[in-house]
DNA sequence: TTATATACGGAGGAAGCCTCCGTTTATCAA
DNA sequence: TTGATAAACGGAGGCTTCCTCCGTATATAA
């Protein structure tokens, strides 16, 4: 078995550029565009080759991930505070509402992607509403008989081919969730 | 302007054929391959060429939508009847898990078509769920603050990215929802 | 049987995905 | 500075799928 030597040298600085420009080129474009804009034209747009996309970024869900993770990553942080400062059960309430938020600049990338989104940025998400979900069925404010997911699936599911709009329909559909999950 | 003068002439046999066999084949294509199998495949299979295909059916989501098209069928047919023989609330219940079940079997569908079902048999669904929640409305049981869609949508989230047995959850869904609905 | 509207089939152009590899360049040691 | 070399670059090209176009074949009607 060979053991993996690490020569460490200081990491090219035209790489990480080239990732850094792909990353915003890719913000854009996927915003203006769709998620299914051609890698190719992304590559284009920033200048550099189809191959230099492809070596940061294996596949389209790859960059994908990488573009939105900053955002998954404050909604994952905004979980920690709300539990921290709030009643449970507006803690998750209050979550659910960013989440709505949250998931309706990224819904043309899950309606071109499709449900792949178990991926990474799925699982910082149901940590978060576990946690919340939890926390508020141990303060008896709710009956937990569905997983703490399908209250995110539920609310999602507002978008499913969603005028502009639908987000107040999703808050409402909060409400009411969490109305029939009461435990009183 | 030029009046469009019919001849008209008794369809082609050959046609009618082509068009069945195609229906069939693409049927048992989706289920066991998943939406985006090829169409050139679902040709071969069906040993017509490609051109046959695409005369009969000018995309992929045409030819989805016609091999659901009696499913969705017998779905508003559901609707008719349980409205005639249930109790509203229990009607509109029993109406949403037969949805549960019927979307099951088109979930890959959806998966790869993406959120396009708002074409035909996305009226017909409508039609039926907007009756069976104005009906139970009307009877007393529920407080409808949300489009009737809605609650299609938000059982249908419960599929986002589902193992085996969503199902269940769905079932569940149902309940919680139609309990936060609850006008008592 | 013949004429013709209708349908058939599949070649081929267009578009995207992704890989592969020869060329270029940033880093480091001397 | 300079040379060696690991690291990164770029884009040609193979592959897959979509869909159109049109010459050929055939079912229908007279």
């Amino acid at each position: 078995m060979t053991i993996k030597k690490p020569p460490t040298r200081k990491p090219r600085a035209d790489a990480e550029q080239n990732r850094t420009l792909l990353l915003e080129t890719a913000k854009t474009a996927f915003a203006e565009k769709g998620a299914s804009v051609p890698l190719e034209e992304i590559a284009r747009t920033a200048g550099v080759g189809i191959g230099t996309l492809y070596r940061h970024f294996p596949n389209r869900e790859a960059l994908l991930q990488e573009v939105y993770a900053d955002e998954t990553q404050k909604l994952a942080a905004a979980a920690a505070r709300l539990i921290a400062n709030e009643e449970p059960l507006e803690a998750l309430r209050e979550w659910l509402r960013l989440f709505v938020r949250y998931f309706a600049t990224k819904q043309l990338v899950v309606e071109a992607l499709g449900p792949k989104l178990k991926s990474s940025s799925g699982a910082e998400i149901e940590t978060s509403i576990t946690t919340l979900a939890r926390n508020a069925e141990k303060n008896g404010d709710i009956k937990l008989d569905v997983a703490p997911l399908d209250i995110v699936r539920a609310v999602v599911g507002m978008s499913a081919f969603a005028k502009p709009g639908w987000e107040k329909n999703a808050y409402k559909m909060i409400d009411i969730v969490l109305a029939g999950m009461s435990a009183d």
